[in-house]
DNA sequence: TACATACAC
DNA sequence: CATGGTGTATGTA
């Protein structure tokens, strides 16, 4: 069983995409791409090297005062579980452990191990098309309540180094360990006093071990002087290996000058390919194009990329963990179809659904958002606010109902609208007035109205739904 | 406010 | 035969 090259995994990723609605699709989106940016190039063209100067100047301005707040005083790490759902799995099913697998389904992976990735197969990537590259492929559905369990346990770890630790996902987060390296320097210097990168380095080589020991699965981590920073590196020594950043200007400077822009959480494929219009591939680019910049993006995005020029980031955790939720949703996707009382069933499942997610948490919303995607990816979002917070499956039922017969009615009927997604979200939220009392009315309302409003709806061969299984929310690539 | 786009995982 | 689900931020009008 060998890899293959690039070349040949490529040909066969394009044989199996190209004529499809997927890709027919994914190349419309890269051509209005290729049109803006040809669009930002002639408006760069145009730009007067006095008016280039003055904004170039702005930019260092503000550079400067990024500059000022810099804060090289905490050490923060980015831990990472090794292909997270794949390592459990194999962990679990020894015999995993020397085929190519991965975790996931027909429709999408989540992750692979690493001999499936010698065949190109990764995560993201649909079942149908990893079995191609790959047939040997032993495809494991995801097992998420697993998971869930497993990343609890990696959690206590977390714990003992900093209790405020911020979990970004089932199997990453950021530590702040300034703290507890102050705490216990003692503890992990022999005889002589010990410099700041060993006593990090083997603060978070033992974390590792910890979790090594606790979960038998093996994580990466990166330490640096800000989020940023750490995230970059914990990719750098993967798998079961770590990178230290010294906290020091010129250190950071040296390297993020080289590091590609790609690399930099934030910057997808979309940002990625405008910078490289206007000659930026690597971080230290930027600063030298500073003026261009500020011309041709928002204030936010300058702010953005000024930040990464200098190798700035987040020193303050509680900024990841303090928020509270905005918005909550369900969707759905399914064999395309134009059948409209199928359709609405689905807004009335998906709004029952939604509404058992909500109670769990607790939550109201006032602005009730349809989510539609046609067999051809066309995607949608349409919004209607209520008067008051709700949870209430058949109010936002009734909504979203109403906004997909809305979309339903624009198109002629010789060309009905034929969906493959559908997804109901509530925002604005609060949190739900909560007694028990309360609760109970709420849902006797729910059936009430349920009764009644199913009994008005046009399509009225819809039945109130059976309990829906409860779903497992997912984060879906490691 | 409403909608689209970009991004992460 | 055939490309996911949940959530956040931001730009624009």
């Amino acid at each position: 069983m060998q890899g293959f090259d690039a070349a040949k995994i490529n040909e066969i990723i394009r044989k199996a995409s190209e004529g499809s609605r997927f890709y027919q699709h994914k190349q419309q989106a890269q051509q209005k791409l290729d049109a803006k940016i040809k669009e930002m190039l002639h408006t760069a063209q145009q730009m007067s090297p006095q008016l280039l100067e003055k904004a170039t100047k702005k930019m260092e301005a503000v550079a400067l005062e990024c500059e000022a707040g810099r804060d090289l005083s905490r050490t923060i790490v980015h831990v990472d579980m090794d292909m997270f759902y794949a390592a459990v799995e194999m962990r679990d099913q020894p015999n995993l452990k020397d085929v190519p697998m991965a975790v996931g389904g027909n429709s999408m992976l989540s992750t692979s191990n690493y001999i499936a990735r010698k065949f190109g197969v990764r995560a993201g990537m649909p079942g149908f098309i990893a079995r191609q590259l790959c047939p040997a492929l032993v495809l494991v559905p995801p097992n998420f309540s697993k998971y869930k369990a497993v990343s609890r346990v990696v959690e206590q770890v977390f714990a003992i180094y900093d209790p405020n630790y911020a979990m970004m996902s089932l199997d990453e987060a950021y530590l702040d360990i300034t703290d507890y390296m102050e705490a216990n320097a003692d503890a992990y210097q022999a005889k002589s006093e010990v410099d700041n990168e060993t006593l990090a380095e083997a603060i978070v080589r033992e974390m590792r071990l910890k979790i090594q020991e606790a979960t038998q699965l093996t994580a990466s981590a990166g330490i640096a002087a800000n989020t940023r920073l750490a995230k970059v590196c914990s990719d750098l020594n993967k798998p079961n290996g770590q990178y230290y950043l010294p906290s020091d200007t010129r250190a950071i400077m040296d390297f993020i000058n080289k590091l590609p822009i790609r690399k930099i959480s934030g910057i997808g494929n979309v940002t990625e390919q405008q910078l490289k219009a206007l000659g930026i591939t690597l971080c230290g680019q930027i600063r030298p194009n500073y003026g261009l910049l500020r011309l041709l993006f928002s204030d936010c995005s300058l702010d953005y990329f000024v930040r990464i020029s200098l190798g700035l980031g987040e020193t303050d955790l509680s900024n990841y963990t303090s928020g509270e939720q905005k918005s909550i949703s369900t969707e759905t996707t399914f064999t395309g179809t134009s059948c409209k009382q199928k359709l609405m069933q689905m807004v009335s499942d998906l709004s029952i659904e939604l509404h058992g997610d909500m109670k769990k948490k607790g939550l109201v919303g006032k602005l009730v958002t349809l989510k539609t995607k046609t067999v051809n990816f066309v995607l949608k979002t349409r919004s209607m606010a209520l008067g008051e917070p709700t949870s209430d499956p058949e109010v936002m039922g009734k909504v979203a109902r109403k906004l997909l017969i809305a979309e339903m009615e624009k198109c002629p009927v010789d060309e009905p609208l034929s969906l493959r997604l559908l997804g109901v979200r509530m925002s604005n939220l609060s949190e739900e007035a909560s007694s028990g009392r309360a609760k109970q009315t709420t849902i006797s309302k729910m059936f009430e109205k349920q009764t009644v409003s199913a009994g008005r709806e046009s399509s009225s061969n819809y039945c109130l739904v059976t309990e829906s299984v409860a779903r497992e929310v997912q984060a879906f690539h490691d």
